[in-house]
RNA sequence: GAGGUUAUAGCUCAGCUGGUUAGAGCACCAGAUUGUGGUUCUGGGGGUCGUGGGUUCGAACCCCAUUAGCCUCCCCA
C-alpha cells in the first residue's frame, strides 16, 4: 500500500471549491454565449505533430509528452540514445495533452472548413497542461475559457471581446482591473522607427519589465541584447507614452510616421478605442500599454491582458488577434482573434479578495427526509417521490441512525429544510416541517410543504 | 531550467543551546440528550516529526541527499 498523494502541480476539487468554480464557469458561459459564440470542445490528446512548434522552443519543453502504448522503446537504438533527448522523443512519443485551446481550435477549424459558417465565432471551456514549475497562480493542469472568432478582419471582434471582459468581470464581481492592450504592429512599427528592425522579440522582453526594474535598467537590458545608443535614443518617446494616463494617439502616430505597418496599428487602436464606446461601454477599463508584449508568437495585431488590481497575481486573461494560426495546418489568409480567460486565477483572485457571492449554496438539496426505519418507510418514500415530482430536490436519509445523526448530516451539507415523518406524523397526516436556519418547525400537510418548499 | 525558503495530528501551528512518554486550538468519535443539528459540558481516538541515509550514549532539533509546497528569476492563464 502507498500514501496517496497528487501529481506535481494538480489539486482536487472538493464540493465546496466545485460550487464557486461552476460559479465562474456559468458566468463565462452567459456572457460568450450572450456574444453570439457556440460550444466546442476538442481532446484532451493531441498528436504532437499539432502541437509542436506553436509555442516557441520553451513551449515545446512544457508540453506534456505521452509514451506510445506497447515497447515505446522498440525503435529506439543506441544511437538515438547517444544523440539525445530529441531524437529520442520523435521516437518513443507521437502524443501530448493540449497546451492551451487556441491550437486545437485552428486545427478543428481546418478540418472542418467546409461546414463552418465562416466568421465562425466559438468558446470552449477546458482544462489544459503546462509542464511547467508550479507556484502562486501557477498550476499545471488549470482550465482555460476561450472565446475566438476566426474568418473576419474586422475590429468590431476586438471591441467585443473587450466588451465581454467588462460584463464578466463585472458579473464575477471583480471590478478593480485593467484590460491591456497593445498591437503587434506598433511594436514592428517601434523597432522600424529606431532602426532596430526585427527585434520586436528582444524589444518586448526588455520593456516588459519597466514596471518591476524601471527605465534604467531596461535601458541596460536593452545595451545587452544588441540595441545601440541610438537605437534607445530613439525610443524616449516610449517612456513618455507609457507613462502618460490617457492614450496621446497623436503622439504616438507622430513618433511612428516613418513606419507604415506602425502606422496601420496605430489606426487600428484608435478604431478598437472608437469602437469599444460606440458598443456603449461606460468607463472603459482600458489602457494602451506598447510594453505588453505576450510571449505566444502567433499574434499579429491587437494584444490583450488583463490584470486584477490589489492581487498579487499575475494576469487573468489574455488574448490577441493572430492572422495566421491555421496557416500552419495549411490554410492561410485566416484571421482570428481570441480571448482567454483563466479560471484558477480569477478564482484566487475572488478568493484573496473575498467575493464570491454568500448565497452559493454546498447542496442542492432543498429538503431532507428523517428516517425511523421500517415503519415509517414507505410512507416516506411516498412522500420523497410526491416532493420530486414537484420539482423539489429532496432526499432521504438512507439508514434509520439516530436523529442526532440524521440531523448532522443535514447540518453539514447545508439542506435548508428536515421533514420528519415519524408515526405520529403519520397518524395525523401532518409532518414537521423544520427550517434548519432558523431552528423553527411547524406541522404542515403535504399540500403546504410542497407549496413552502417550492415558493 | 537557476536561486531562496519551508515540511511536526485531518487543518493551523508550538516544541528553548540535541536529553526520558512530542503538545495546543480547531476538526473527528462517544456520552450528557433512546424524535432534533448549528451553542455548552464530559470523555476518547489519532503523529515511526515529508522520505532515505549519516553524526551522537541519545535526533523533531545537527549534517547530506531526495520529494513536495511557497517565493524570486524566466515564462505564462
Amino acid at each position: 500500500m502507498s500514501k496517496p498523494s497528487l501529481a506535481r502541480g494538480t489539486r482536487d476539487f472538493g464540493p465546496e471549491i466545485m460550487v464557486k468554480r461552476i460559479f465562474i464557469f456559468e458566468q463565462i458561459k452567459k456572457v460568450y454565449q450572450k456574444y453570439g459564440f457556440l460550444p466546442l470542445e476538442t481532446p484532451a490528446i493531441e498528436n504532437l505533430s499539432v502541437l509542436m512548434g506553436k509555442y516557441g522552443e520553451e513551449g515545446d519543453q512544457l508540453l506534456f509528452k505521452i509514451l506510445n502504448s506497447g515497447d515505446f522503446a522498440k525503435d529506439l537504438n543506441q544511437e538515438d540514445l547517444n544523440r539525445g533527448s530529441k531524437d529520442i522523443l520523435k521516437k518513443v512519443s507521437e502524443k501530448g495533452l493540449k497546451y492551451d485551446l487556441t491550437v486545437p481550435f485552428a486545427r478543428y477549424v481546418v478540418m472542418n472548413r467546409h461546414q463552418l459558417a465562416l466568421p465562425f465565432k466559438r468558446y470552449q471551456i477546458q482544462p489544459v497542461w503546462r509542464a511547467d514549475r508550479p507556484q502562486k497562480g501557477r498550476y499545471r493542469e488549470f482550465y482555460q475559457c476561450d472565446a475566438d472568432v476566426v474568418g473576419t478582419e474586422s475590429l468590431i471582434c476586438e471591441a467585443e471581446i473587450v466588451a465581454m471582459l467588462h460584463e464578466v468581470f463585472e458579473n464575477l464581481g471583480i471590478n478593480d482591473f485593467v484590460i491591456k492592450i497593445n498591437n503587434r504592429k506598433i511594436l514592428s512599427g517601434i523597432t522600424e522607427v529606431i532602426g532596430a528592425k526585427g527585434k520586436e522579440t528582444d524589444l518586448c522582453v526588455a520593456i516588459d519589465k519597466i514596471d518591476k526594474i524601471g527605465k534604467e535598467k531596461v535601458e541596460e537590458e536593452l545595451i545587452e541584447r544588441g540595441f545601440s545608443p541610438e537605437n534607445i535614443q530613439n525610443l524616449q518617446p516610449l517612456f513618455r507614452i507609457t507613462q502618460s494616463e490617457n492614450v496621446n494617439f497623436g503622439e504616438l502616430r507622430q513618433w511612428l510616421a516613418e513606419s507604415e505597418i506602425g502606422q496601420k496599428g496605430v489606426d487600428e487602436l484608435e478604431n478598437i478605442w472608437g469602437l469599444t464606446s460606440a458598443l456603449g461601454i461606460k468607463n472603459p477599463k482600458i489602457a494602451f500599454d506598447p510594453s505588453l508584449a505576450r510571449g505566444l508568437s502567433y499574434y499579429t495585431g491587437a494584444i490583450f491582458e488583463v490584470k486584477a488590481l490589489n492581487v498579487a497575481i499575475g494576469s487573468i486573461s489574455g488574448g490577441g488577434r493572430y492572422d495566421n494560426l491555421t496557416g500552419t495546418f495549411g490554410m492561410p489568409g485566416l484571421s482570428g482573434v481570441g480571448i482567454s480567460l483563466g479560471v484558477d486565477r480569477i478564482f484566487d483572485v475572488m478568493e484573496e479578495l473575498k467575493i464570491f457571492p454568500e448565497h452559493l449554496t454546498l447542496s442542492s438539496t432543498k429538503v431532507m427526509i428523517t428516517n425511523f426505519g421500517e415503519d415509517t418507510l414507505a410512507k416516506s418514500l411516498e412522500i420523497l417521490g410526491q416532493l420530486r415530482a414537484h420539482g423539489i430536490n429532496s432526499e432521504i436519509f438512507p439508514e434509520s441512525s439516530k436523529m442526532k445523526k440524521q440531523f448532522e448530516y443535514a447540518d453539514k451539507k447545508a439542506i435548508p429544510f428536515v421533514l420528519i415523518i415519524g408515526s405520529d406524523e403519520i397518524q395525523k397526516e401532518e409532518f414537521m416541517l423544520k427550517n434548519m436556519l432558523s431552528g423553527e418547525q411547524i406541522s404542515l400537510k403535504i399540500e403546504q410543504i410542497i407549496e413552502k418548499l417550492n415558493a
